[in-house]
DNA sequence: ATCAAGTTGAGAACCATGTTCTCGCCATGA
DNA sequence: TCATGGCGAGAACATGGTTCTCAACTTGAT
């Protein structure tokens, strides 16, 4: 479909006249990109949709009618938009762990220490800030964490992208730390991922095994203390 | 309807009489005695039916249905043995977990360093010894990983006394090593309940995320080696 | 203004699966 | 012989993902 738009620049009346090919290709791509905004507005709503609902209703609550209700779209909106739920659901990875991660990383930079910034990134995450894991009761993070598995069996490649923008935060500081001779040597991909899984489960699994409620507060900055020490143990030069 | 039957041992004759409460209990007992076994004897016919189908077929293919096929019951003795198919999973994963743990600590009885233990421990999990997680091609323990968190969320307390045996079989080596002065000291319990995490999700996270299938023993080695080597020094004195 | 054609909303329809219910067979004991 | 409980077979129901139909609406052309 796109071919096809994209073969006018190549005819040869759009160098002869000039402008008649402009403008008419400027309209229809303006005709294009309003439609695609409409199109980008709904995939946005329901998206949004998808996400608080993972968050007020859990995994099991968000089914594709439920989101449609929301959103008050109907199921033929979404499935011209979706593949189907896997496709919404990676939307929804992408656009939360892209949202933490950048807000991990504004929370970070005004720190020197590439472990220092570790060590915050980790108690973020534990402690829920950032929108992402464990937000108080956050059922998001933890159905995203159920997710993963699955979506890592389903859609490898899609998941990995859609990880990226955390894992790659994560591989900056630790390749910075191999540099300032803080981080043993290693795969920072590798350790990335370790450190990775291993806070992202375990937070869930500690925190669900509870979930007695009690003093949360405490038991979880707890659970970050010791996590980091794992981790930084298992990270330091 | 039960209630009819129940009626009758609240029959003052039951209490003169004496002995036929007592025969008539212990031939009660008999028949439930041998009810029991067949009753148990198809729960297991039920519960290997899942554990294959696991392997053979992944998650999606642990139908009830498929599992009833399989074993060649009715759904009806299905439901009267579980309560649904959660109950199902947790057998599953108690008899996996149990079996696996009998056999990494048959595997290790021999060592003495609680640290070599604890690697053998961990190799294996990583390698797919013992039946346990990531056996060739093994699409249980990846089920099994994935359905560890919904469990978590849905069953904790089953889920918890599933894992036990492994998660024990971690804290004794983790205790003996502390006590031997080798491994830090800590909480074993949530030492162990991190190892675990770590092993069971980088596994499956890693080993789906290529399922090029090349190398896979080569690839699988290092996989061990760097979890270990992250462990190690995550737990080290 | 009217019509043709594409677009879209509403929801019926289809399928798979978990779960429950009904029916009838059959063995066993009175 | 007959009543009764246990059990297999599978119908039935609910839910959720996915597809399909139909009609209203929009839009552009005549």
């Amino acid at each position: 479909m796109r071919s096809a738009r994209r073969s006018v620049p190549d005819t040869p009346a759009a160098g002869t006249v000039g402008h008649p090919s402009c403008w008419e290709a400027r309209s229809a791509n303006r005709v294009v990109e309003l439609g695609r905004d409409q199109i980008l507005e709904r995939s946005r709503r329901i998206v949004d949709a998808a996400y608080e609902l993972l968050e007020s209703a859990g995994l099991e609550g968000l089914t594709i009618r439920a989101v449609l209700n929301r959103t008050g779209l109907a199921r033929r909106a979404f499935y011209e938009r979706f593949a189907g739920k896997d496709d919404l659901l990676l939307a929804v990875f992408e656009q939360t762990l892209s949202m933490a991660s950048r807000h991990f990383a504004e929370q970070v930079e005004h720190l020197d220490d590439p472990m220092e910034r570790l060590h915050r990134i980790v108690t973020s995450i534990v402690l829920g800030n950032g929108t992402l894991a464990a937000g108080a009761g956050g059922r998001r993070g933890a159905a995203m964490s159920r997710e993963h598995l699955r979506l890592a069996e389903a859609r490898p490649d899609d998941l990995q992208h859609a990880i990226g923008p955390l894992l790659e935060l994560l591989v900056q500081q630790l390749s910075a730390g191999m540099q300032a001779g803080v981080v043993r040597q290693a795969e920072p991909q590798r350790l990335a991922a370790l450190v990775y899984n291993l806070v992202s489960t375990t937070v869930h699994t500690e925190l669900l095994a509870q979930e007695s409620g009690q003093s949360d507060q405490a038991h979880r900055a707890q659970l970050a203390a010791d996590i980091w020490e794992f981790c930084r143990r298992a990270i330091a030069a």
